[in-house]
DNA sequence: GTAAAGTTAGACACCATTGTCTAATTCGTC
DNA sequence: GACGAATTAGACAATGGTGTCTAACTTTAC
């Protein structure tokens, strides 16, 4: 008598590549275990019972060891993906206050891509076998996080039409952006646990500040001496 | 007949914690590969073979696995707090020019510090194997480059009194430094290859650069509409 | 030269893991 | 209910790792 641990999947089995219950299973499984023990230290019976699933599906899925581990990497790099554009998209044409626009872009930008559970998976995976596997540096700048650098500098280039940025390089003003808006988070929570929702928006309100003291155009720079200066000068 | 690989080493042993020459070779190659392969990857033999000693010498100097591990931490961390400290006193003490100052201070920090053999070493080891031993996220903050922070902090604090630095938050200022020095590097060197000078100097001297404009007091803020301000007060 | 301590290669037991195979079982469809 | 495909538990050989042990060798101190 065997006992039926999780529902059983449509009929039409591993072959098709889509959306069978099992696949995603064994994935979540997969990228939990690999990013916690590391490749060498993941073993596919691990994996599968963490998925309710028996080793012999693991194999009939992903011929072996290596194929699953590409494949946790591949659908990480996809969802993280469309969560960056997604945000990218959401960001208001005319903003008509940049601080608050920036910070709220900081915070979904560290909460949806950076802090959480994909972004976090697949830095450390990269980090730890980036080593082994060189296209993973590859994929990770062609596909992954690597491009929201690239992608914050046209939002910039775009800002900078209406005037409220005084940006020379985007490239490096974008870099810095998130820097900044990752500053505090590397040297608290990055290594231990998550950061709270408190947090997120504290330090992304620092960041956001300081960058606009060095990057905002002087309509925009309300805090500090600049205000001075400019009474001052009045 | 035995072919004897290495010079042999002063009697007295293995007992003596100190300056033994095979201690040292084991040390440096089982950082190397547990830097490589993590923790569950790296082999006794891969480190013995690569230290060029047997495996007994290896279990003789350490008792276990583990042992070998936490000494290579230990090992790396005491180097690397070295580097810090000879860095941060060599800071000269009436900073003449804060620009040329930071940005020469930031390129020795990465150089010594965060981009060189023991900062990339600790970082990895701590990233990888932090789950499985979360001792190390402590030792990490309070011996390691978690230091730094707190370090650049009291500098920036220092560098205040002089007067040429207008700071509220000693301490997040010193973060958002860090953060910029490193904008470059992350994006782009830190997984894969190794920064060359000229990046180094180029990636230190943007990163003052955009810390000055936020943090710089009037006196030393150079670049930009500033000086345009001051001069429509005039 | 001798003794003591360290080092070495190799054998060893033990264990975990990978990937394959088989026979039994479960599920959805017809 | 019957069929086909997927799933399951378990056995299995092969591999490679850890940590121990031994006997031989090398080096330094005396």
């Amino acid at each position: 008598m065997k006992k039926p641990k999780a529902p059983q999947p449509k009929p039409g089995g591993p072959t098709q590549k889509g959306q069978c219950a099992k696949r995603v299973s064994i994935l979540d499984a997969a990228a939990e275990v690999f990013c916690r023990e590391g490749f060498a230290g993941a073993s596919i019976d691990e994996i599968a019972m963490e998925a309710c699933v028996s080793r012999q599906t693991v194999y009939n899925h992903y011929r072996e060891k290596e194929t699953l581990f590409m494949a946790v990497v591949q659908d990480i790099l996809d969802r993280a993906n469309a969560a960056l554009f997604s945000i990218l998209a959401t960001f208001p044409d005319n903003a008509d206050n940049l601080e608050d626009d920036l910070t709220a872009f900081a915070v979904r930008l560290n909460k949806n891509c950076v802090c959480n559970h994909d972004g976090k998976f697949i830095r450390k995976l990269v980090q730890t076998e980036g080593e082994r596997y060189p296209h993973l540096f590859e994929i990770w700048r062609q596909q992954g996080p690597g491009k929201i650098g690239t992608a914050v500098a046209a939002l910039f280039a775009r800002l900078s039409h209406v005037a409220r940025l005084d940006i020379d390089d985007f490239d490096l003003a974008a870099k810095q952006f998130l820097a900044l808006v990752n500053a505090d988070l590397q040297t608290n929570s990055f290594f231990g646990g998550t950061p709270t929702d408190g947090e997120l928006e504290k330090s992304a309100r620092a960041a956001v500040r300081t960058f606009l003291r060095a990057y905002g155009s002087p309509a925009v720079r309300g805090a500090g001496d600049i205000k001075e200066l400019r009474q001052e000068t009045a």
